[in-house]
DNA sequence: CGTTTGGTTGATAGGAATCAACTTCAGTGG
DNA sequence: CCACTGAAGTTGATTCCTATCAACCAAACG
């Protein structure tokens, strides 16, 4: 494992205030794998045996029943994911396939267990990690029961614009079959959506997306702080 | 307090690995009160200020946006809600309100992560119930864009039913508006569904259910232990 | 009683999925 | 170099699911 690849991880939030000892342990224990593009790393149903950090590339977490399929959140680096199954040594309850060549930690669970026991600031920064993801899930469920598909994409528009700079010019990070089931939609559907949505200043150019009247965006997708904002 | 109350809590997964003398700050910090129905306790976008324990009653978490609103949980006693936004001390994503005559625990915020601090056990059971909560949104965001309105109604009704005592006879524990609700559809199509459901053996009697036909609504439903089994 | 509340039923409209055809474009291989 | 192929995306037609609007019913309640 490279030096800079550690220091990443170790200035992820959920690292960052565990005791040196301990993190080295950890580090010890884990795996850095690079995995191509579309590989299912995780099946839901089987037992969850490694935390993962996401280093680097992009991966879809996706649910599955009766033959349908939905993306239900992408996750962007640096960052961590299964980790409630992780913690309850459960079995996962989402599936996961990498969108791009990734670069994935795996760290064993019994190790993550461990640490978290004799590592009080580790079982701290894990804490506020799970609350952040139940609040995530939270205000996706939230926008997925109050919003039409039409409402739901322009805000996403909207979040990502706000994160790539407010420039009013985006690139859409993931395709958009993956971006239509994320918002809960066809692909199809996707794509009347952003015809729809020229009439309020979005045009689409492949995955680069321009926002020329912001003002009018903002009064269809009308974001609320509650389902939109990051930083709740 | 009432002697049973607290070991009424005492029992709740959460508080039983505690420490005494923890477990006992904690109860004298606390405010056990008593809210007749439909009283609102919570209004999403407040600051969290106390970790609720349902001791007696039923409370309804639910979400607003845009003058639409939409039931997301229902809680039943014995259990803990808003322990997210508690630890985060952040505002909530969730409003609240009590659906019948309800005692609710109040625990002070600052006390919780007093005794979360010094109390490693409790730490311990925090995260787990924690990592249980996030694991119940994440289904109900599974069958929410997996399943079509018919099949969650199905769904509930033979969970109720293993529930209640898997007798072919379920009382509905909430009124059917707000079923409605909490399934993602309207009362006037619940109503379409329950009839839809009466060539699967589902007759209704106001609150009362009865399934006849178990294996065809099971072929109706399929149910998915990664979405329905409350173990997982 | 009349009135309210919760629930049902019917008619209609709207949102979204499905089915199908077509276009574009990148990659492949002759 | 250019025809193939296949994937991704778009567009159109249609069906299906769900919401909305409206009327109605019945039990509950003051």
């Amino acid at each position: 494992m490279r030096i800079d690849d550690i220091e990443l991880v170790r200035g992820l939030s959920l690292f960052a205030e565990m005791e040196q000892q301990n993190f080295d342990a950890l580090m010890h224990a884990a795996y850095l794998q690079q995995f191509p593009p579309q590989l299912q790393l995780i099946n839901e149903g089987d037992p969850a045996d490694f935390l993962h950090v996401l280093i680097e590339g992009r991966v879809e977490l996706f649910g599955t029943a009766k033959g349908r399929e939905s993306a239900l959140f992408v996750m962007h680096p640096p960052s961590t994911f299964i980790l409630a199954a992780v913690l309850k040594d459960a079995v996962h309850l989402m599936s996961a396939r990498t969108l791009a060549t990734s670069r994935v930690l795996l760290i064993p669970a019994s190790n993550l267990r461990q640490a978290f026991k004799s590592d009080a600031a580790f079982a701290h920064s894990i804490l506020l990690d799970l609350a952040d993801s139940y609040r995530g899930v939270v205000k996706t469920l939230k926008g997925q029961k109050l919003r039409t598909s039409l409402e739901r994409l322009a805000n996403y528009l909207l979040l990502q614009n706000d994160i790539q700079g407010a420039m009013g010019r985006i690139d859409l990070a993931i395709d958009k079959k993956t971006l239509a089931s994320l918002l809960g939609m066809t692909p199809e559907n996707l794509s009347r959506g952003f015809s729809t949505l020229s009439a309020y200043g979005v045009s689409v150019d492949g995955p680069r997306i321009t926002l020329s009247k912001l003002e009018d965006l903002h009064q269809l997708a009308k974001p609320d702080s509650l389902i939109d904002d990051p930083a709740n």
